[in-house]
DNA sequence: CTGTTAGCGCCTTCAT
DNA sequence: ATGAAGGCGCTAACAG
């Protein structure tokens, strides 16, 4: 077994009692500047470590916050990580990242129901509901970032998304576009759901025939919309435009139809969603929606550091998408 | 005050002893099946939610890993990430991620001196070999990406740097190349240091003169790449390849090209180095070194576990670099 | 200014 | 099968 240096041995070389030690180490209470020189002096001799757990444990508190995510290891919440870290230390508090994979084992479990930390801010689709709201506690808050849920303790920052993809669908209509297919993603997706609506919303105002032939499953993967694309043009009547329910798609999409000889924007256009980091470096840069991710990550924040000062906020928030115009996105051909 | 129910509330409401109720909610020992009903039920009740700090503390055991980082919102560590997390969640352990922005007041501190964690895999230049070699102790492996450190607890999981840029560099010369400029990365970095010696070595193995008027320094930022290139355009004297120490300088010197008019590869071939995601989807495709990073992250967490094994390991692994052609490299004009 | 002491919440031997 | 009790390492009254 490994013998690990603790205060008390510190105190014992530096020929003082515990609470001396602990005094002189964490700066506080008024100790002689000789005892606290001998002090640090035998800290420094033995190579202590504080241990974080205990003093947490003693104090209830453990100031650090939790971000869950879905997948670390996404490029996709660099973003929204930004937002969170800036307010975060601002208020001197630490922040850890982890991850929901794995399921009842995954580490975002341990840190939503094991009271190792202060609060947290979650975006991971792969955690229930009823997961979530079982971890809601008093003097707990909780922060989720893509759904809403009737519970006292958590607090909900959303996008718009059907605003974002009304707002996307609107402007390929202006644009000329009537024949526009959608992407979708996974059907269990609530964010894809909604961006579903909007599409819908904005055909039906302009009196455009939704039409299902036009619409393809993509699971929100480079894959799959890989595969959707590919579908989609051997069904033989191509559209003008397609929108991918979000960006990775669309990355699909691009590879799809440049096997096939089929020029963006030219032939086709094509509007994506999230606008992640690589939108604007494609051949064409990627029309897209863009989502307020740095915002949502800074409010989210700022939201918890209320809560724990028990201020009043509500429970809901909803932020707006902004339409980002690149090169994807041409008036059809018959226009011009 | 907020009243935090803990296992006492527990085993006072089920009407057992706090022993009890802990075999009963750990599965552990021989609990009546009758009793361990009444406990799991008087949980549910209090919506009791174990206390982990108190229970690692316990068991001087946290069952989790810290993997440092210097900015946890940099696209650049997908990869590592993953190579990391599925290592670590085969062995059962839990993984989180911190960031050690913030200096000496950085969550990635605390992690590395407070018995937070079993161990640490370290990928951030902005710490220094002082603060990590403090934090060295029996029991407590780290894992270092970016350096080699002399020390007993600590290993390192280098990839060839120097190896990697000669290769580029010789790759650019067999093209035909002459007249090759280097952007280089902070002077500080080791990593940017050895690559320009990796291609000095190819130069000076082809007796090609070093020319330092063909040499800038980008900062490994794209911003750092855009100003390198600039200047080296305005200089007059244009070289037929530029390699840049890292890809991200290498989307800076494509913008600055753009920006003059001057075609890649056809005017000027281009190399980078790391291969980040984004460099397949430029136009054109960036040729680049890949680095093995999901390598390096399941082999750090690897031995992290042979660590807590007390296995006998190696202080230091150093892995090699692949050259991954894509479009940015063509032969000179002068050859064509 | 310094020492004594009582927990923080949990696990785990040791009795029973 | 269950209970009593010690202690993980630390902080913060409280008492000198």
């Amino acid at each position: 077994m490994i013998e690990m240096t603790t205060i008390k041995d510190v105190a014992k070389l530096a020929g003082v009692s515990v609470s001396t030690a602990s005094y002189a180490l964490n700066g506080k209470g008024n100790v002689k500047p000789e005892t606290k020189m001998k002090v640090l002096e035998a800290a420094k001799q033995l190579n202590y470590q504080k241990n974080g757990l205990a003093m947490d444990l003693k104090k209830s508190k453990t100031k650090t916050i939790a971000l869950i995510l879905s997948d670390l290891s996404g490029p996709y919440y660099s973003e929204l990580i930004k937002g969170v870290q800036e307010v975060t230390m601002a208020n001197g508090y630490d922040l850890i990242a982890c991850s929901s994979i794995g399921g009842k084992d995954s580490t975002a479990i341990k840190f939503l129901t094991e009271k190792r930390v202060d609060g947290v801010i979650i975006l991971a689709h792969n955690i229930s509901d009823e997961v979530i709201m079982a971890s809601s506690r008093d003097g707990f808050p909780i922060i989720v970032l893509d759904r809403f849920l009737e519970d006292q303790h958590i607090i909900s920052v959303l996008v718009n998304n059907t605003q974002g993809a009304y707002q996307a669908t609107k402007y390929l209509i202006e644009q000329g576009h009537r024949d526009i297919a959608f992407i979708s993603g996974p059907s269990n997706s609530v964010d894809s759901i909604n961006r579903m609506k909007g599409y819908q919303q904005a055909l039906e105002e302009y009196d455009i025939a939704y039409q299902s032939k036009w619409t393809f499953t993509g699971n929100f993967t480079r894959e799959g919309g890989y595969h959707a694309t590919k579908l989609l043009i051997m069904q033989g009547d191509l559209p003008t435009a397609v929108f991918y329910a979000n960006d990775e798609m669309a990355l699909g999409g691009y590879q799809a139809f440049e096997e096939m000889g089929i020029k963006i924007p030219d032939d086709i256009s094509v509007m994506g969603f999230d606008d992640i980091q690589i939108a604007q470096y494609l051949n064409p840069p990627l029309t897209t929606v863009k989502q307020p991710k740095y915002e949502a990550g800074t409010l989210a924040a700022h939201l918890l550091f209320q809560a724990f000062d028990n201020q009043e906020i509500n429970r809901r928030y909803d932020l707006s998408t902004d339409l980002v115009i690149r090169g994807s996105v041409a008036k059809p051909q018959n226009l011009i």
